[in-house]
DNA sequence: TTGATTTCCATGATTTCCCATGATATAACT
DNA sequence: AGTTATATCATGGGAAATCATGGAAATCAA
């Protein structure tokens, strides 16, 4: 299956209505079993990272293969019960328009500090929505800690 | 697997397409587990801000070695995200088109200062790509220094 | 009934696609 | 070897499709 790469920058309008990146929703219909061309691709929002100040995003197929990894974790594992939470309560589906836009409800629009720019990012079999102030920063972060 | 070698310069046109040159297209078919006669070659194009001004190109075959090593971490680990973001986020998928060129987008073209020329060197597992000008200062740089 | 949300349409900018051409090769044939 | 076919290469231009973004009308909810 193809990959989530690149980083790209998009408005974000007062309606909460944001662009993926085209490449992006190339991978998301690949990755949606409901997909056929003329459709709209569905994808699933995760929103309940501690400590992350982002989104992240997957495929409907590569949601399933982590839903399915988590299945198989010790049932009453601390581990697995923390990824049931994070992946079942703080998640939800959402279909792109005719546009290839989503709309990010208010709710999570404050959670990461999104207002009128977001930045995605590429993370292989899921992708990241950063205010593009704070993905800067934890890319400096990053860039420092490692190697 | 056979190695990117040699030196090719080619023009850049005002919408950014080039030429890669017909060696090193041969090992990309190679390389990309989708290929086949008649079909156009996927690369990944690798643009890491790390004070490099160059663009570096690997075929899919040899990435997805480097993405499997990756995949093998704990998912959700903070190392696994650390290098996830580092591999993923600074680098692209592209197909080359019907005449073996590809397009770089001005976003990659303005980062290594490539406007009409760009000079492709062969690297073995991977080739790089600059402004002719920047590479032959950086020969000279690496003459003077080794040996 | 007034915000908020969704649907539909509009548009300039960019990107992709398709075709064309001269330049090198590579092969084939006397 | 010299001449002629045949492919591949490097490069260019224009048409068509897609992209990113904005706004108006229609629908919904309290």
């Amino acid at each position: 299956m193809r990959r989530f790469r690149g980083e790209a920058e998009y408005k974000v309008d007062t309606k909460g209505r944001v662009s993926i990146p085209a490449a992006f929703r190339r991978i998301l219909e690949e990755g949606d079993p409901d997909w056929s061309s003329g459709l709209n691709p569905n994808l699933v929002i995760v929103y309940g990272r501690r400590n992350r100040k982002c989104l992240e995003g997957y495929s409907i197929g590569s949601i399933e293969i982590v839903d399915n990894l988590v299945s198989n974790l010790p049932r009453y594992s601390k581990e697995r019960e923390i990824l049931e939470r994070l992946l079942n309560s703080q998640s939800l589906y959402i279909q792109l328009d005719e546009n290839g836009r989503i709309i990010l409800p208010s709710k999570l629009r404050k959670l990461v500090d999104i207002q009128t720019k977001a930045i995605f990012v590429g993370m292989g079999e899921k992708f990241q929505i950063w205010n593009p102030d704070n993905y800067i920063s934890d890319m400096n972060l990053i860039e420092k800690k490692s190697f």
